[in-house]
DNA sequence: CGAGATTAGATTGTGCACAACTTAATTGTG
DNA sequence: CACAATTAAGTTGTGCACAATCTAATCTCG
């Protein structure tokens, strides 16, 4: 027994859970809060995204979001049979799906408005610690995306 | 259009999305750091507490990592058909499994061991602020749990 | 023009997260 | 002791994330 592994594989300095427990405490407050508005976290999302842009392609929201079609096309799917978005087929390019809130998805808007003031309540951060925890993460995302997609050649 | 909503809204104000994103960015440099290795990142974590404890009932390695039989049942049986944990019933609570890694799960420990240099280096950030950021999402994380289940009676 | 490359979206398959429920063992209390 | 309550795992069903693959439309260039 004993490997000789230091501290550096230790779980409780392990980033990346503080991150990932972060992420899904939030999701489970997401959960408690968009439950009237029959929503999920990532639909919600979408919903943000379309009621600050009005149309968009599944193409761009995927590039709002960091979500490719394999996620989209089936949570879109869910959200036009609740009937709040619409897909059409773009005419220009028929390859192109567009995505727009219908009256229904539109309206919903007013009653998310709440939504993030909760969320903020339930984090317990003043507007300074967002902005700074929400840049440094954001330095991190970046920081990763460059590491991640066609790399990782085993530097040692 | 223009719905009288304000900034609240604006998806690059949603330190959740900041979260959200930073921890999938996360996943994807996990995902190739540890393809060699044939772990998930899920799988890791469970690794990396069986690698500190040495063998534990499902229930605290579920406290660890704040997951429930739900998640950890399928994901223990997968490591089990890797032959890297074995699972058996205690003899004292019969209601218990206890898990614990194989031989050759304990090897792995070696081969994971440059896992969090490389990730350390992937993120860009110093000692210092690992720490830093770890203990702004773990405050983050406490609050959101004292919110979370069995809560949300709308403070308005 | 026309064949190959590229692009948008959808589909398939695997795995995780979580709620809700089930089963079986244990504990507590009268 | 008996029986209700609790507890530990497992199971089921829904939804998300993502790789890999497919189809159809568009673009590019000879």
């Amino acid at each position: 027994m004993t490997t000789p592994v230091p501290d550096r594989l230790r779980l409780d300095q392990q980033i990346c859970f503080s991150l990932n427990a972060a992420s899904r405490a939030f999701g489970g407050v997401y959960r408690v809060l968009l439950k009237d508005l029959g929503l999920t976290y990532p639909q919600y999302l979408v919903m943000l995204v379309l009621w600050e842009h009005g149309e968009l392609p599944v193409k761009k929201l995927g590039e709002h979001l960091r979500l490719d079609s394999g996620t989209l096309s089936p949570l879109l799917k869910r959200l036009e049979a609740a009937a709040l978005v619409v897909r059409e087929r773009s005419e220009r390019d028929e390859r192109s799906v567009r995505v727009r809130p219908t009256e229904a998805g539109t309206a919903l808007r007013e009653r998310a408005a709440e939504v993030p003031l909760r969320i903020a309540a339930a984090t317990g951060f003043d507007l300074a610690e967002v902005q700074d925890l929400r840049a440094r993460l954001d330095r991190l995302t970046a920081a990763l995306d460059a590491f991640g997609p066609a790399s990782a050649p085993a530097p040692s």
